[in-house]
DNA sequence: ATGCCACAGTAACATAGGTTACATTGAAAA
DNA sequence: TTTTCAATGTAACCTATGTTACTGTGGCAT
């Protein structure tokens, strides 16, 4: 038995499917800043996120990309599981934000469990409603906040998922996540820094309060 | 049994599911510009559309507010399936923006038919799928395009979900919906109709190709 | 016909954020 | 230690959008 399926799930799942899962899935370790899931990919096997954060992207035809949401322990990507009923084609990018460790599901026993586990009905609605939230959350954020709101929000939800107060990342990389430029990003911090909000050092930024 | 469930689900639901429908839900009638859920409701029961076009809109604390997309014949809102499921409020205002006719299911048949029926099961995470489909797209808005290009897009939209070529709305109920100010619609309307992409009458927008 | 008023046009200005260019600095590599 | 370079700081400027304020106008009510 997967022993981190039985530690985050077991109230959850009823014992039968946990069972089931444990047998038919695949565990998979993967580092971090990975890709795992590129926009047009199919996808063949849902994943289920045992430990670890995944960042989920958007991306217009440019190339120009903006950070969706967080993916974090117990969480399941529900762009994912469209894209596995539906036959289409992945919308998103996930990429790994630190090593995570998952569980791969064949498309076909989530169709299965759908008709036979209250429990797996449950989770897939549920991860459905979580994850339209979310992208709602990033909706308000974009229509209505300023970017220096944005980079605070962007820096505590950073820590929160990671659990750690400081962030290791550079101006440029925020930047590319948050879909404005460097400068403005230092500016901004630089800004949070005078406020008391934030600490810059070279290649991590602390928060003073979370 | 209510003509318009036949004619819209007939391809869509197996013929028992057609009926038990037909017994439990409850027929409405709703005039344009009524508003069907708030912010903070609780939702006691689905609505299924059956025909006209609902707004569906988010607000921020202030009271300023953002169209996130007009659901059409044959779609649910998603938000409410994951509010009767989840028993929480809504996070979201639907208004009609035409006549709509709706019907509207009891959740606990909900809950049973996800069982019962797999076009049911179908039916639901295809909503949710388009849904977040949706609410992307309006990131993808949001955050890649210019207002003179959110302002095309949402006249083009409007058009196809009324079928109907010509926009009648005031300046003001657009900056509205698109979360701006009723000088900056109006100068970037002029620079459209300039460009010959509209035509500007009083009450309403003519859109020269769609 | 006349007055009223919601709606629309537009100028002038303010501000947030994007862009370019260059200086400074910390840390790793040589 | 010295060199090197990515990372950061910052000034100066540009543009899109928001704001204020005022004008013009079509159509309805009296």
């Amino acid at each position: 038995m997967i022993q981190e399926l039985k530690d985050n799930y077991k109230d959850v799942f009823e014992e039968g499917l946990i069972n089931e899962i444990n047998q038919v899935a695949t565990f998979k370790e993967i580092p971090e800043n990975f890709k795992i899931i590129e926009i047009g990919d199919y996808i063949k096997s849902m994943p289920l996120l045992l430990s670890g954060v995944i960042k989920i992207f958007r991306e217009d035809t440019n190339g120009d990309e903006l950070l969706l949401y967080f993916l974090e322990n117990g969480d399941t990507c529900a762009m994912t599981l469209s894209c596995c009923i539906g036959q289409s084609r992945s919308e998103i990018r996930a990429v790994t934000e630190t090593q995570v460790k998952l569980l791969m599901i064949p498309v076909q026993k989530m169709e299965e469990w759908m008709a036979k586990y209250t429990s797996w009905r449950a989770f897939v609605l549920n991860s459905y409603h979580t994850r339209l939230n979310e992208v709602m959350e990033t909706v308000d954020s974009i229509a209505f906040l300023k970017m220096d709101e944005r980079l605070l929000k962007y820096l505590k939800d950073k820590a929160r998922v990671t659990h750690i107060n400081s962030i290791h990342n550079t101006h440029q990389e925020i930047a590319y996540e948050l879909h404005t430029s460097r400068v403005v990003v230092s500016r901004l911090l630089k800004k949070l820094e005078n406020m008391g909000k934030i600490e810059l050092n070279r290649n991590h930024i602390r928060l003073v309060e979370l």
